[in-house]
DNA sequence: GAGTGGTCTAGACCACGTT
DNA sequence: ACGTGGTCTAGACCACTCT
């Protein structure tokens, strides 16, 4: 009889993926429920809350809450870094720096980032092999005026996306995927033919309005990205 | 004076970012943190509860609560219905059903949803456009033993996609996203030239451990998934 | 066994947006 | 103006798991 706010969700989830209440129909309101149910109204809130995080409702004060017609859905990816990807997958991770310099920033480094004009960045390029295999091929930038203790930093065992992680604790992000084909430089680091077709990952990472690090990876062919939702 | 759960979750977050509380360390536990921020518990909780749920740190009953060594970042990307997609940016939507026929299940696709020898599935091929342009090129396979119904849908107005929203309200799906080469088929519904990278992405939706569908979208050249988390 | 987070309750007040 | 969800409280009991 006392239901938890776990039946509570499970319950009314079922009511909707069976069409009892149809998409854009209107929900009794937490008072109702807590009664049907038998439990006070927080434990009703919590389940209901929980449901429009997920997209499956609708709420708004005063109009109540209601099925959403095409029910949001949404994935979630966890954005591991390589090495745990790989030893995700059994391989033997190996790192490798290919090259690494200091430069003013380029227009399109600037603008993407909106850095001022006198940028120094730090630019590196790495290999993330599994099993000795190329896995993804890095090509890093990170900017020299808020981070400039990376310019002490050799890069040469460690990736920069684990330095970052442990020097950079928190910041925001935009990511993006999208595919590209392999010229001839890449073809050559990731062992692959010219014109097969790379996942591409794209980042930028921001820290309080500052421009951190824009990176892009480009995964070996055949990579996937996959999830569950 | 009395915090909110917002102002206790980015003062929390805050003394995270800045290092104040290092990776790894031990955070004061809910009653103590409560008296810090004069609140409740219970507010507290729903704090810690969504950064938890964040991935930025980690709570075991008896062990306490610590700061993630590695912040488990993970981005949510919705998965909106092609046609709300081109429509978010202005473009007029079109679509278009190349072909549909009904066969018994290729073995890879058996294979894929683990499906029955003798299963018959719907076929589908069909276009999206924006703006007169090709957007999608959407290959679909739905399981006619599951949804017969689909059988007497004609496809010509409405997307599978669409069709199948408003039909099976909720669904398990497991989604990927991989790059692929335009063969010339794809080359030529997509209006791109053979041998470009197109983004694909790959969704096998099941109902209650029952398979519906599998479809493969190739979008045109250039196209890009984003989010920021 | 004991300390921690996980959850529920009954009540209260507030914020918002529809009417 | 008023109904709805949003949030907070103080207290309670429970479930897990570390020692």
């Amino acid at each position: 009889m006392k239901a938890t706010f776990r039946d509570v969700k499970a319950d009314i989830m079922a009511k909707i993926t069976s069409g009892e209440w149809a998409p854009g129909g209107l929900v009794p309101n937490e008072m109702e429920l807590a009664e049907t149910y038998g439990c006070a109204r927080a434990t009703v809130n919590r389940a209901m809350r929980e449901l429009a995080d997920e997209g499956l409702i609708e709420r708004r004060r005063k109009a109540g809450t209601r099925v959403r017609m095409a029910p949001l859905r949404q994935a979630r990816f966890s954005i591991p870094i390589v090495r745990d990807e790989i030893e995700a997958q059994n391989l033997t991770y190996r790192y490798g720096l290919v090259s690494r310099n200091i430069c003013p920033a380029p227009n399109w480094l600037r603008a993407r980032l909106n850095l001022p004009e006198s940028s120094q960045v730090l630019h590196l390029i790495c290999m993330h092999y599994g099993d000795g295999a190329p896995y993804q091929f890095e090509d890093r930038w990170i900017n020299l005026t808020v981070l400039p203790q990376a310019e002490t930093a050799a890069f040469q065992d460690i990736g920069p996306n684990e330095w970052l992680v442990s020097t950079v604790p928190f910041s925001d992000a935009e990511i993006s995927f999208s595919a590209a084909v392999a010229d001839e430089n890449l073809a050559e680091y990731l062992s692959c033919k010219r014109g097969d077709a790379l996942f591409t990952v794209e980042r930028s990472t921001w820290q309080e309005g500052e421009a951190i690090t824009f990176v892009r990876q480009s995964f070996r062919p055949g990579h996937r990205m996959t999830t569950r939702y």
